[in-house]
DNA sequence: GAGTTAGCGAGAGCACTGCTCTCTAGAGGC
DNA sequence: GCCTCTAGAGAGCAGTGCTCTCGCTAACTC
């Protein structure tokens, strides 16, 4: 019934600020305190520790048996404490699984930023294909991870909005930027025709524009958001193993050209001079 | 360990004999004896009938539970029988994802069928987008279904290659069958410029040409392959509800949009005169 | 038609899961 | 040094996949 539920609640591109679970709250309040240069207690460390601990295993977990098969017991046993002392420091395997998805998500995202970074700030293309490459690195590195983030919903799970959006909508945000300041650049033309835009689509790409501060047009934005869903087609095949193993023996080739083609729909000049 | 395998295991787009498991080879001895005019015994067809309502009932369990919450037990109660005496009729759990996948599979790629086949032979971009549409409009309606095809791999689960490869490969042929003849035609020719291809690649994309017997260049089969992995992207990102239910409040239009953009990137021209 | 066989369902059982509850020991806070 | 309160243990409930045995009976064989 609740199976295709997303992982990303409330307006994927939206996001505002994270209001934290009770588990989530607690760490949160030490944090603030801790900002008033009071110290952490034992007590406090010791849990923080533990709550670590605990998404530690839990990834480990994860990448070895998957979302689905994640099991609270496991992780417990690991961990050398019985079942039942786990739900102190978190309150469910639904909660776990959300503090994994943000961890995901944050590292993807960390990933990113970096290999964004790396490329100089006028090499626009660079920096796509640096985006797109990061990411497939990061999934192939992480299968379990991204086919949580990425692939089918974990039955019965439904990822609260207001902690997931924030990190779940980093790629697309730095993907938007690096487009932008193309357009900005007056480095940014669709290479093909462009289909007329109805209404509607028209009308949702113009509160995206306006949200972000858009100064490219809203035809470019729309074929944003096909490259952004294409990188993940494309890198969510060959993670999955859509293509069989002996199509492409060299992967990564074939993501380099996927990268180029899609470059030349999102506008961009294929390379710097 | 063993998530990250895939549905569709050697080779993607070949595909060979199936050869059945040890239920399915009973049902295809059935089968066989029956085509020497032989009928079904009292027994063999309820075996074949039971059968038939465990798949059924597998399947509503699957668009309500998702895949990895598939409870064999819960489909014996529907069967008013009890857990153990399904085991008569289906190997194991995963035996009935085995089942279910091929259902599904087959399913779509009859719906993707019908629908390329009612475009006019020579509208290739119509043919295009009607098994764009198709696929779409299969994934909205069978969300589980689609999850279990092309989202993530369920956990401990190895599809057997022989029995989920041609099934798994039908809409990448019908979309290669497309291009081709778009191609044969005179009608497929790359928009923007085309990346040189690296040597490992172009003898991959050879080798598929070969296979098929295609005419196309291979620049454009590994356009093919990344509109192929883009339309399951754009299709994934919308099941799995990565926009947000906010952003984009036309999804049709939206993947309208998709669509002639991808025509274009597969050399498509985009409409018929 | 009698005898045999094979398939079928029931039921108990094992090991596992998530999660709740109660109880106790002892570390932390005063 | 005393008291609180938290962490962990352990039992228990309801569910899962799967195996095994047992008895019934429909179907096949002679």
């Amino acid at each position: 019934m609740e199976l295709p539920e997303g992982k990303v609640k409330s307006g994927a591109l939206f996001w505002c600020c994270c209001s934290l679970s009770w588990h989530a709250e607690a760490v949160d309040d030490i944090d603030s305190t801790a900002g008033k240069s009071r110290p952490l207690t034992p007590r406090q460390r010791a849990r923080v520790q533990t709550v670590a601990d605990i998404v530690r295993l839990g990834r480990q977990h994860l990448a070895t048996d998957g979302a689905a098969a994640l099991s609270l017991r496991a992780v417990a046993r690991d961990l050398g404490v019985v079942s039942s002392a786990v739900y102190r420091y978190v309150e469910s395997r639904d909660e776990l699984l959300t503090l994994l998805l943000i961890d995901a998500f944050d590292e993807l995202g960390d990933e990113v930023d970096a290999a964004v970074g790396e490329a100089p700030e006028g090499d626009h293309f660079g920096r796509f294909a640096a985006l797109g490459r990061a990411v497939r690195t990061w999934a192939l590195r992480e299968p379990a991870c991204y086919s949580l983030l990425f692939g089918s919903p974990v039955p019965g799970y439904n990822a609260p909005a207001d902690r997931t959006t924030a990190p779940g909508t980093r790629v697309i945000v730095s993907l938007i930027g690096i487009l932008e300041s193309a357009s900005r650049a007056g480095c940014l033309a669709a290479a093909g025709p462009s289909p007329q835009l109805p209404p509607t689509l028209a009308g949702n790409l113009a509160a995206i524009r306006k949200q972000f501060g858009l100064a490219m047009p809203e035809e470019l934005v729309a074929r944003g958001v096909l490259v952004w869903s294409s990188l993940f087609g494309a890198v969510s095949f060959e993670v999955f193993n859509q293509y069989g193993p002996d199509t492409f023996t060299a992967p990564a080739e074939l993501f380099e050209h996927h990268l180029s083609v899609l470059a030349g729909v999102a506008g961009l000049p294929p390379a710097v001079g």
